[in-house]
DNA sequence: AACTATTTATAAGA
DNA sequence: TTCTTATAAATAGTT
């Protein structure tokens, strides 16, 4: 149940580096194509991210950048909360607003500190039930987006999976811009801004 | 030159909803089914993300974590390409997340005292060539990993791209510290680390 | 959930 | 390497 062309295979490393190569440029160029479609097709946010046998990168993102695609998964609800994104350094002109971006930073690292505390004499040992291994080499990932529950649906199981719910999911939280900066000049780490705009590179 | 089955279509958004529903799944498998073949087959790093039209979320990396394929995107050598992302402290809820921001920014940090170093003697005005935008509903990035150039080969174009380089990326630029990694069981920044691991959340 | 008619994707070969 | 071709796969419409 895998390739298809002159000769069925199996799903296994291929030796061969030539091999590999050439057939490392054709499934990504398909599985780029199939997210796209699928994107299309179902006017969904897809993004992908591959890294060749060589190191050399490969990313798709249906709409923006795949950092965006990726700002939404951890700013689902229910996941790894909040998350804003933070403008490239490369776009910073001034020494000014490059202390600016640090200052911002510094503050929100003090933040961070301060809700270690939190953790800290509370030894909420984080439900360290070191969780199963998966099995297989891969681990997919399906679950609600906004659900309350801090434990995500993760099954282990075949590539194939199920879908049973859906609920609309609330629009990514608030993260920070170059845009932003320089309308601002104040850095703003609170919450409710209105969704901010990635700068396309 | 899209899908298979009864009959041709184009790439347009299926108006129906329980068709597109119908169509969203088992093309969800079929990308998520691919990605892992991709990453097996030529032993790479795949990362997917899926919003389904009803805004579920399905992921997939082929290993460890999607957030790990992501940070080995954002930590690319060449790049604060995307930037790092920062957390919504108010939502943090255990140390492990906690320590994960902290040193995000503290990376971030870091970027910006070495940005600042430039202007220091040397007023750069920085062409504020706002870039464009993309002007199609996707993207398909292209890149190098470990090249010193520091704009990207962001193309817009059709799914179908080129490929014209390789080299070996080093694993240089900022990244998690070491003994973060150590510490924190969760987290899997493994590259040639041997496959599986991946904990259920 | 299963079943096929067809379209696609793609492993080899040219 | 790019193009062609034989086959395996994926999947749209059905049941």
């Amino acid at each position: 149940m895998m390739s298809m062309g002159r000769t069925k295979f199996s799903v296994r490393k291929i030796d061969n580096p030539t091999s590999r190569q050439a057939i490392y440029l054709k499934r990504r160029d398909g599985i780029i194509k199939k997210a796209n479609e699928l994107s299309v097709l179902c006017d969904t946010d897809v993004g992908v991210i591959i890294f060749s046998p060589s190191g050399k990168l490969t990313s798709f993102a249906s709409n923006g950048r795949v950092e965006d695609v990726f700002l939404r998964f951890i700013n689902r609800p229910d996941g790894l909360k909040g998350g804003y994104y933070e403008p490239n350094v490369e776009k910073i002109t001034s020494l000014f607003e490059a202390g600016v971006y640090q200052q911002s930073l510094e503050n929100a690292i003090q933040c961070i500190e301060q809700s270690k505390a939190k953790f800290v004499g509370n030894q909420i040992v984080q439900q360290s039930n070191d969780n199963k291994e998966v099995a297989a080499s891969f681990a997919v990932v399906d679950e609600e987006t906004n659900t309350d529950e801090f434990s995500n649906a993760n099954k282990n199981r075949n590539p194939l999976r199920d879908e049973h719910h859906h609920k609309e999911r609330n629009s990514a939280g608030p993260h920070l811009s170059l845009h932003f900066l320089e309308t601002q000049k104040n850095w703003n780490l609170s919450r409710g801004g209105q969704a901010p705009r990635l700068n396309i590179k």
